[in-house]
RNA sequence: GCGCCUGUAGCUCAGCUGGAUAGAGUGCGCGGCUACGAACCGUGAGACCGGGGGUUCGAGUCCCUUCAGGCGUACCA
C-alpha cells in the first residue's frame, strides 16, 4: 500500500466534494473542475501537503487564487480523514496536516508488508528484457563492465518489484570481427613464445593485453605439435576456442562475485549458424529497406531514421537537415556486419521471444547505434523504436592518486573487475557503482573506494542499520521486546524526527516506482542514505531505554520499521544489511 | 557539420510530471558521550542554478539561442 497516493487521493477527493458544495450555493463559479496538483513541500512548515488547485483554477473561475482557496477551505470537512487541519498559505496554496492515523498506518503497513513492502503492479507483469554488461569475450571485464553490471542488475531487481516481469540477459558476442582478431592475436603471442618475441611480428590491431600471453602460453600446453600438423586458420579456430572456453566462465564467475546472475547467456554465434541473421536481413530485403552497392548489401538506414523522426514529430525539413548514413549489413566479403546481427538479435527477443520491452544498458560511446537499431527493427515491422529503450552510461573515470587511469583492453593496461574485488568489498564496489544516475560520468576513486569509514556512504548507511539491530537486541535482553504495531500507541511518535522518519518510511514504494520508472536505480541509494540521516537524527533526539514504557515500545517498534526498510532497500541493491559491524 | 550526454556552494552531487525562502555530503569554523554503538548528531559561513531571450499567476525544472566540457558519427564490435 502506498500511504502517500491514498494521502494525495483522499485531498482530492476532498477538495473535489468542497467545489461541490460551494458550486451549488453559488460560491463559486460552476463547472469549473479542479485542476492543480498535490505536492510534498519541501517546508514542514507549509503542511505536510500542499494542493495549487486554487491557483490552476484561477483563470477559469475568474477569481484571486486565495478567495478560491479560502471557499474551499471553508466547505471542507476533514472528519475521519487522514487530515487534522488544513489551511491557505502564500500565493493560494491550501495546505494540509497529517494526523497521527496517517503515520500509524504507515508503521503497520510496513509490519504488515514486510519484504514486499515497496512492491507495486506498476508494471502490469509486462515481460521486460534487461540485457546488460554483454561484455567482448576477448579479454578481462573493465570498470565500465562493473558499472553495467551493477546498474543492469539493480534495475532489474527495482523492475521487478514495481511488478514487471523481468528477464536477465548477457549478449556474448562469440562471433565476427573481434574474435578473428581475438585468434589472430592469441595465434601471434603462441609464434612468439615458441620462436622468440622478435620472430614474428604482432599484428598492429591485435589485443596487446597480458592476457592474451598467458591464453598462449595456456593453449601451448595443450598442442605441443604447434605449429606443425594444421593450417594456420585451423590452428586459430582452436586457439578462439580454447580462449572463448577459459574467458566466458571467467566473466560469470567474476559477475557472480559481485552477485549478478543472468537468466540467460545468449550467443552471437548461434544466430549466424542458425541462418537467422540471413533470414532477418531478407525479410529487410523483401520490405524493401536494402540495396547492393559495390558488392556489399546496404541498409536504408537514412530513409528509416527519417521515418522515425517524423513519426516522432520532427517537420520533414529538420528531418532533412540531419547527417543520416546507410549502413552495410553484408559486406562484399560475405560475412554479416555485428549490426546486421544486432539486428537479428532483438528481432529474435521481440518477435521469437516475446518480450514486450527490451532494455540495454550501453555504454554512451554506443550512443550513435540507438536510433539506426530502433529504426531497422522498425523496418522489419516490430516497433522498434516503441519496444527497444537505451539505458546509456557514461563511462567510468578510474582515478588513482589523482591521476586518471586510461582503460582498454587493447594496450592491456585495463583494471580487472575480479582485481577490484581484492581490494573493495562488494557491498562498497555495488553500492559505489549505483551511486550516480547513469547519465552521469562516474569517477571512481580508487584511494576513496578502499576506504571503509564515513567518507564512504555505504558505510553510513549499514552502520544505521547495525545501530538498530543493536538496540533492538539489547532491549530485548533487557526484557524489552519489539511489539505486534496493534499493541502499541504509535500516535505518542509526534517529536519531528519522528515524523520527518515515518514520512521517509512511507515514501519507500514510491521511490521505487519512479526509479522503475526513470530506469534510474540510483534513486534507491539516495534514498537509503536519506533514510539514514533521518534514523541517526530520530535516535539522537529520542531515547528509547529509560523513556516511558508506552513511548519507548512506540520508539522501538518505529526503529524496527526502519531496519525492516533498510534491509528491504539494501536488498534491492545487492547490498547486504549487517547486524553489526 | 550533424547527433547524444553534462554545466547548481571551494570540491562531489540531489532537486519527482513547473510550485512557496534552491538542498545534502565533503572541506573549513564552533559545539555535543559519568546516557540505547561518536562509523553518530547539532550549528555557522559558503550559490546572481554557465550566459541571454521566451512561455505564465510562478522557471534550476519547459521552449529558443549562445558558451564550455565529454562522447559519437567505419564494409570495427
Amino acid at each position: 500500500m502506498n500511504l502517500i497516493d491514498a494521502a494525495k487521493e483522499q485531498i482530492g477527493t476532498l477538495l473535489n466534494e468542497a467545489y461541490e458544495r460551494c458550486a451549488a450555493d453559488g460560491t463559486l463559479p460552476g463547472g469549473c473542475p479542479l485542476g492543480g496538483t498535490v505536492e510534498i513541500p519541501k517546508d514542514v512548515v507549509f503542511g505536510d501537503y500542499a494542493s495549487s488547485a486554487a491557483m490552476a483554477a484561477a483563470r477559469r473561475m475568474r477569481m484571486a487564487p486565495r478567495k478560491i482557496a479560502d471557499a474551499l477551505t471553508a466547505r471542507l470537512d476533514l472528519a475521519g480523514t487522514y487530515f487534522e487541519s488544513v489551511s491557505v498559505a502564500g500565493a493560494g496554496f491550501i495546505n494540509f496536516r497529517l494526523g497521527a492515523k496517517w503515520y500509524g498506518d504507515v508503521i503497520r503497513c510496513v509490519e504488515s508488508e514486510g519484504e514486499s513492502y515497496g512492491c507495486s503492479d506498476a508494471g502490469g507483469g509486462e515481460r521486460v528484457m534487461v540485457e546488460f554488461v554483454s561484455a567482448n569475450p576477448t579479454g578481462p571485464m573493465h570498470m565500465g563492465n562493473a558499472r553495467g553490471g551493477v546498474l543492469g542488475d539493480t534495475l532489474a531487481n527495482v523492475l521487478a518489484k514495481a511488478g514487471y516481469d523481468v528477464w536477465r540477459e548477457f549478449y556474448v558476442n562469440d562471433a565476427g570481427n573481434q574474435i578473428h582478431k581475438f585468434a589472430t592475436s592469441i595465434y601471434a603471442r603462441a609464434m612468439q613464445e615458441k620462436f622468440g618475441e622478435e620472430k614474428y611480428a604482432f599484428p598492429e590491431d591485435g589485443y596487446h593485453g597480458e592476457d592474451i600471453r598467458e591464453l598462449a602460453r595456456g593453449f601451448l600446453e595443450t598442442a605441443p605439435t604447434f605449429p606443425e600438423g594444421k593450417s594456420e586458420e585451423e590452428w586459430q579456430e582452436d586457439m578462439a576456442r580454447f580462449g572463448l572456453e577459459r574467458n566466458i566462465p571467467r566473466m560469470k564467475s567474476d559477475l557472480k562475485k559481485y552477485g549478478i546472475e543472468y537468466d540467460q547467456w545468449f550467443y552471437e554465434s548461434g544466430l549466424h549458424s542458425s541462418g537467422y541473421v540471413a533470414e532477418t536481413v531478407e525479410i529487410l530485403a523483401k520490405n524493401g529497406w536494402t540495396y547492393e552497392r559495390e558488392g556489399a548489401l546496404w541498409l536504408k538506414t537514412a530513409e528509416l531514421l527519417r521515418r522515425k523522426y517524423i513519426s516522432e514529430g520532427k517537420t520533414p525539413e529538420e528531418a532533412e537537415k540531419l547527417d543520416l548514413k546507410d549502413d552495410v549489413l553484408r559486406r562484399a566479403n560475405g560475412f554479416y556486419t555485428y549490426f546486421a546481427a544486432d539486428i537479428a538479435y532483438h528481432r529474435d527477443k521481440i518477435e521469437k521471444r516475446g518480450f514486450s520491452k527490451v532494455i540495454n544498458v550501453w555504454g554512451a560511446d554506443h550512443h550513435g547505434h540507438v536510433a539506426r537499431l530502433q529504426a531497422a527493427v522498425d523496418g522489419l515491422g516490430l516497433e522498434g523504436s516503441k519496444r527497444i529503450v537505451i539505458v546509456l552510461m557514461q563511462l567510468v573515470n578510474l582515478l588513482q592518486n589523482g591521476e586518471p587511469v586510461r582503460m582498454s583492453k587493447r594496450t592491456g593496461k585495463a583494471i580487472a573487475l575480479a582485481d577490484l574485488l581484492d581490494e573493495i568489498s562488494v557491498d562498497a564496489a555495488r553500492f559505489y557503482f549505483n551511486n550516480r544516475a547513469s547519465t552521469s560520468p562516474l569517477d571512481f576513486d580508487l584511494d576513496l573506494a578502499v576506504r571503509q569509514d564515513s567518507e564512504n556512504p555505504v558505510y553510513y548507511v549499514q552502520y544505521a542499520h547495525a545501530r538498530i539491530c543493536n538496540l533492538i537486541s539489547m532491549l530485548a535482553s533487557e526484557g524489552q521486546a519489539v511489539k505486534p504495531a496493534g499493541e502499541v500507541d504509535l500516535t505518542l511518535l509526534t517529536d519531528d524526527t519522528e515524523t520527518a522518519l515515518i514520512k521517509q518510511l512511507s515514501a519507500y514504494p514510491e521511490e521505487i516506482k519512479l526509479a522503475a520508472r526513470d530506469l534510474d536505480p540510483s534513486r534507491v541509494n539516495k534514498y537509503l542514505v536519506e533514510l539514514s540521516a533521518k534514523f541517526h537524527r530520530f535516535y539522537n533526539a529520542c531515547r528509547i531505554k529509560g523513556a516511558r514504557a508506552d513511548i519507548a515500545d512506540a520508539r522501538l517498534k518505529l526503529a524496527d520499521a526502519v531496519r525492516s526498510v533498510l534491509e528491504n532497500a539494501l536488498g534491492v541493491l545487492g547490498v547486504s544489511a549487517p547486524e553489526r559491524m
